[in-house]
DNA sequence: CCAATTATGTACTACTCGGTATATAATTAC
DNA sequence: GTAATTATATACCGAGTAGTACATAATTGG
């Protein structure tokens, strides 16, 4: 079912990843379409006619980011059976990505996150950049969750809390690698944030009980 | 001595909270000179007179914002004896400071850092942004020193990495403030956090000791 | 009173912004 | 072939950007 009309000269998916790269590096105000245009090797009006405004543009940009984040997220967190490691394992491949030159710096949704309320800034895209931190914690909530079910954690344990920690920190070291801290400190960092690990004591019974 | 030539009609300081203010919830791309002017009251010529180009402005704000932090940063850490106690309130404190409906949510220094490096935000910028990142990290240094002299903390903990940790947690607190985390999440956050303190244990000689 | 000096407000520059009107090129349906 | 449809590029719109030229007002020093 071939469309009728001249066909597209370029392809969508390229285009959105020239968008996203510029998001990411400069922001939802500091990325101009003229640039994001440029980038795709598109004119603006085709750029309009295949993505509607800059608005619609940057969460369709921000919504590929998340499906990646996802994706990466579930794969790292999912195949650890030690939730612990896991967890670690997340962190540190986080920091990796953050520090990979071929990208921006830091996290996009972290960076999204400052211009929350500036005006200029659609409400619907505070909206979506709020969400998708949250969904940062609630992908560790789950990773806990299975960690409860599997004995691994107390049931005791306030694994939204936890979530919510680790998820803290997660923001905080985008901010550091934004801020030019080396991998060395930022691993040292994660060594740190793990200390908050719940301590698990087997009691006499085999079951596991939170301790302090 | 008075100063030849017409007096200035308003306030250099003032002027500048006002800058500061904007810069703070918009950033340095976002809040514009126009608006700046609008704020304090005051003619762009005036503006540009007073306090040079914008560049020269939001460097001016942001070393006044460090300022205040590190007067705040002193008060709280050295107040409190107890050196774990002096950083959890000193968390608390910021998260309350960062709550404040009278005040752009978040840290301007973490806002600032997610333009690093981004077209038209000038070198000078992502230096000085960069460089007041890391000073809360030697602010909090500075207090585990101070531990490790009255022997709340052993000579073994490495206090420049936990600083960082700390720094980090903090960094990460005013992200999730800025993405609309109510205050009892935050505080939840802080108590995790306050679990990657040392352990210590007092020896049979009185000494204490790193254990784990 | 008369310079010199500094601040102020109006009006302007050149430029970029997000977004679009318009004409044309390329395709399918008939 | 012709009509309908869709994409393309040029060129433009009004608004906002950082920054300034210029005339004027207010002060001090003589």
């Amino acid at each position: 079912m071939t469309p009728v009309g001249r066909p597209r000269e370029f392809d969508l998916d390229e285009a959105l990843d020239h968008a996203l790269l510029l998001f990411w590096r400069d922001g939802y105000d500091g990325a101009s379409v003229n640039r994001i245009a440029d980038a795709m090797g598109v004119s603006k009006p085709s750029l309009y006619a295949a993505f509607g405004d800059k608005e619609a543009l940057y969460l369709r940009a921000l919504e590929r980011y998340g499906e990646r984040q996802r994706e990466r997220f579930a794969s790292v967190l999912d195949a650890e059976p030690d939730a612990r490691t896991a967890v670690e394992n997340f962190l540190r491949c986080t920091v990796d990505a953050h520090l990979d030159p071929g990208t921006p710096g830091g996290c996009m949704v972290v960076a999204g996150t400052t211009i929350c309320d500036s005006p200029g800034v659609p409400a619907s895209i505070t909206q979506a950049v709020c969400a998708a931190l949250r969904s940062g914690g609630t992908a560790i909530e789950a990773r806990l969750a299975r960690a409860q079910r599997e004995r691994q954690l107390p049931a005791s344990v306030d694994i939204a809390g936890l979530a919510a920690y680790f998820n803290t920190v997660l923001a905080g070291l985008s901010v550091q690698s934004k801020g030019q801290q080396c991998g060395e400190v930022l691993r040292a960092v994660i060594a740190s944030a793990m200390q908050a690990w719940p301590v698990t004591t087997v009691t006499a019974r085999g079951g596991s009980r939170r301790s302090s």
